[in-house]
DNA sequence: CAAAGGTCCTGCTCGC
DNA sequence: TGCGAGCAGGACCTTT
């Protein structure tokens, strides 16, 4: 479920609740996720002070001073700032107790989730290392794209949700960012010019930050870190248009399948 | 039965 | 033939 923007609006919404607060008691309830809780993770965790929540790609990561946990929602993870009398729901796996007496829940029906903690630097851990540049740095740019991609024959629309050459663009974003650039999604990626990386860097990060400053665009069950839904309707052109009249030609939107993921474009507008 | 917002891992193919 | 990089598909789950 949550794409960057989501990702990012989570983090806003429990950071004033969770900064400078000890982690008095850890309860596991399932800790079969899309990778097994460690059993150690309770007490590494218990007594710390998350002194900061940041994000790298979608991962949040919980700051201590003695290590960082790496939390990742998955496909319908989400997390929730409760009070102590408020009843848990189906799915909540993991609740993290607070000194101010709140708890911090996470709940995710499908459990591709997961939870790591580390003494190093996150920087450093394996799920880590490894990824791209953030959308919405500086570092991410036309030229990264081009570099990377020549004799590419993968199809650009899977390029740009490959977490090694850029994080944070998920399925609906990488539709609506190539509608926006007009690049037809099914392009090899090797085959798209300087010109139209220029166009498309633009996109993904408009394309964000709009999103993000609308406190992150949801579909079914996004519930915001203090328990109003986040029901926001966000304005998609192509994504899950199906059939529907493009804006710019009026042409119905197309709908394939791309690296087994649902896949929205306009024939007409996008090449 | 199909599809849903993620992404790591495995094994195959391709080109040097 | 061997090797590494790139790529497709599978895997992990529940709900609608």
């Amino acid at each position: 479920m949550p794409e960057l923007p989501e990702v990012e609006t989570t983090r806003r919404g429990i950071l004033p609740y969770c900064q400078q607060q000890t982690i008095s008691e850890v309860t596991i309830r399932n800790r079969q996720l899309r990778w097994p809780i460690a059993r150690s993770l309770p007490s590494q965790l218990r007594h710390q002070r998350i002194d900061d929540i940041q994000r790298r790609a979608k991962y949040l990561l919980f700051i201590t001073k003695a290590g960082t946990l790496i939390l990742h929602l998955g496909m319908s993870g989400s997390l929730r700032v409760s009070n102590k009398d408020e009843a848990i729901q189906k799915h909540d796996h993991v609740e993290l107790m607070l000194s101010n007496g709140k708890i911090l829940r996470l709940n995710d029906p499908r459990r591709f989730g997961s939870l790591h903690w580390t003494r190093q630097a996150a920087e450093k851990h394996k799920l880590i290392r490894t990824l791209g540049p953030e959308p919405l740095d500086d570092q991410f740019t036309a030229e990264h794209l081009y570099a990377t991609s020549r004799n590419r024959r993968v199809a650009i629309k899977n390029f740009i949700m490959n977490s090694h050459i850029v994080v944070g663009v998920g399925n609906i974003y990488a539709s609506e960012s190539l509608y926006l650039a007009g690049i037809n999604p099914g392009r090899p990626a090797g085959r798209v010019s300087l010109q139209r990386y220029e166009k498309l860097v633009n996109a993904i990060k408009e394309t964000l930050r709009a999103a993000i400053e609308s406190g992150g665009s949801t579909l079914n069950d996004f519930i915001k870190p203090d328990g109003q839904p986040g029901y926001f309707q966000h304005h998609f052109r192509v994504y899950g248009k199906t059939g529907l009249p493009c804006e710019q030609c009026g042409q119905p939107i197309s709908q394939v399948t791309l690296g087994q993921r649902s896949t929205f474009y306009c024939k007409t507008c996008q090449r």
